[in-house]
Formats: C-alpha cells, structure tokens, sequence
DNA sequence: GACTAATCCTACATTCATATCCACTTGAAA
DNA sequence: TTTCAAGTGGATATGAATGTAGGATTAGTC
C-alpha cells in the first residue's frame, strides 16, 4: 500500500526522533530501522531535501532531525519521498473537465482524502517509543 | 498508492456492471477502460479466479458480471488482484510478539483498517454511470 | 458434420520503475 | 594528517506492467 520508501523513511524519522537531538550515523539507524544501509542513504537525502533532516560530516557526525517531533505530521515525511497523489481529474477519459471525476473515481479519491487526513493529523512525537 | 492493477480490474468491472448482464469482449472492453488489452485480459484472469466475473469462449461470447454489483464489494475487487494486507507483526524487530505493534505501525495500521472499511463498504452499484 | 470466424487461453519476451549494492569522492573533526 | 562519515554516480536485482504469437473452444453457417 505505502512504498517501501515511506515504510523506511517514516522508521528512520521515528528513529531519529527518539534520540532526542543526538546525530545518529546511517550505519547505526540502518541496524536499528532494519532498512539496507545502501538504501537508507538516499532516503535520508531525500529527507534533508524537504528539512525534515539534517546531516553533519565528519567523526561526530551523523543526522539529525530538523524539527521537533510533535511539528512533524507522517504525511510531510510521506510526502518528502514519495509524495501522497490525490485524483483531479477522472484517468479514464482523455477528454475530461478538470475536477470532475466519474462515480468509482470519486470515491476512491473520497477514500484517499481521509487517509491523507489521517496522516496529516498525526504527529512524530505520538509514536516515540 | 493502490497499484495499477486494482485500478484497472475496479475499472473493468465497473464498466462491466453497466452493461447489466451482456458478455462484452475483451478487446471492447479494453478500449472503454483504456487499459492495454494484453493486460486486461491477466486482470480478468485473476477476477475470474475469484468468481467475480466469467468468460464465455467463441462468438458472441466475451465477459460477464459473475454476481450482482450491489454484492460486489470495492475490497473483493481490490482482494483478487492485489490483497489489502494488514499489520500483524512490527516488520522492523525480528523476535516480535505476534499482534504487537510499535507505535508507528500501529498508527499505520489503524489508518489501514479504516481504509479497509471505507472500501468493504462500498458496492460496486454505487459506482455505476 | 465440417468449416470458419470470433474469442478466450497460455506462455514467453520485453520494458520500466523501484529497490539494492558498491566503489569512489568530499568534507569535518580530532 | 588521519579517520570518520556523508555525498555521488553508476551497476545490479527484482517485481510489476506490457506486448506478442500461437493454441483451444465455441457459435454460426453451409
């Protein structure tokens, strides 16, 4: 249902929340998200595009959340790797008006709209452990 | 977020429902749904190994409707060709209680399951044009 | 009955995106 | 200056989606 992608970006987030601003190295976050290393990188890349991290090079180095866990929703972290698509337009029909979707349409983007509301209205720091 | 199948095999038997009963051929069908034909006919393969639709051979044959829309569920739909998978274990630690869930899956979870909801409440009637 | 056209069935090949791996480079701190 | 750790780019694997070609079954017609 959710890509692997935000599987692994929402663990390392959770993750790096729980370490209460100490930068973690991806080595360490790898072994404890239990997401390949190789991987875990450009997820965090991606993260630190959208500041939802940030990364200091060197011994001591590591990453860091950049924002405070309870100003972070999971649909921001969704949204910074793979970002969550609501339907405008009915993907049927070619020639279609804008913001008019056929009756399945509609409602699977009814469906999608709570669960984006579900995500949005949920914070890091609710899922500390 | 769901998967290009579950999006054509719903379209597919919408458009079948709106034909009340009438075999409609494969290659027809194809062009109403605007799914590439050589695909539908796997979608339609896996629909009818859940008994939701049946295929008569030779002329005049094509696909039907195998039950009434209004007993057809969105999530049996979505279950014959892509199976709504719940949360039953934490996927990060390996030695996991079974039915224990860390915070974030379960809130992950719980999002889940009303989705689950939302798409077994709904019949495939409801969706007609 | 036998032929023919229509249609589904089957299996394999191909493409494409996602996920994964790896080797090398760059920058910061001790 | 050495070591640690992030950054970058490309190679590889995997699975989903798509294409293709020939075989099997049915209905209609003669």
């Amino acid at each position: 249902m959710l890509s692997q992608t935000v599987e692994y970006a929402l663990r390392a987030v959770v993750a790096l929340a729980n370490e209460n601003g100490r930068p973690m190295v991806t080595a360490n976050l790898a072994k404890i998200t239990d997401v390949p290393m190789g991987y875990l990188y450009k997820v965090l890349q991606q993260l630190g595009r959208s500041d939802l991290v940030v990364s200091q090079r060197g011994s001591k180095g590591g990453f860091t959340l950049h924002k405070k866990p309870e100003d972070i929703t999971l649909l921001e972290v969704i949204n910074a790797v793979d970002p969550f698509k609501r339907l405008h337009r009915c993907p049927m029909d070619q020639i279609q008006e804008v913001d008019v979707l056929c009756p399945l349409h509609h409602r699977l983007d009814e469906a999608m709209g709570a669960l984006q509301q579900a995500f949005e209205s949920t914070t890091i720091d609710e899922l500390l452990c």
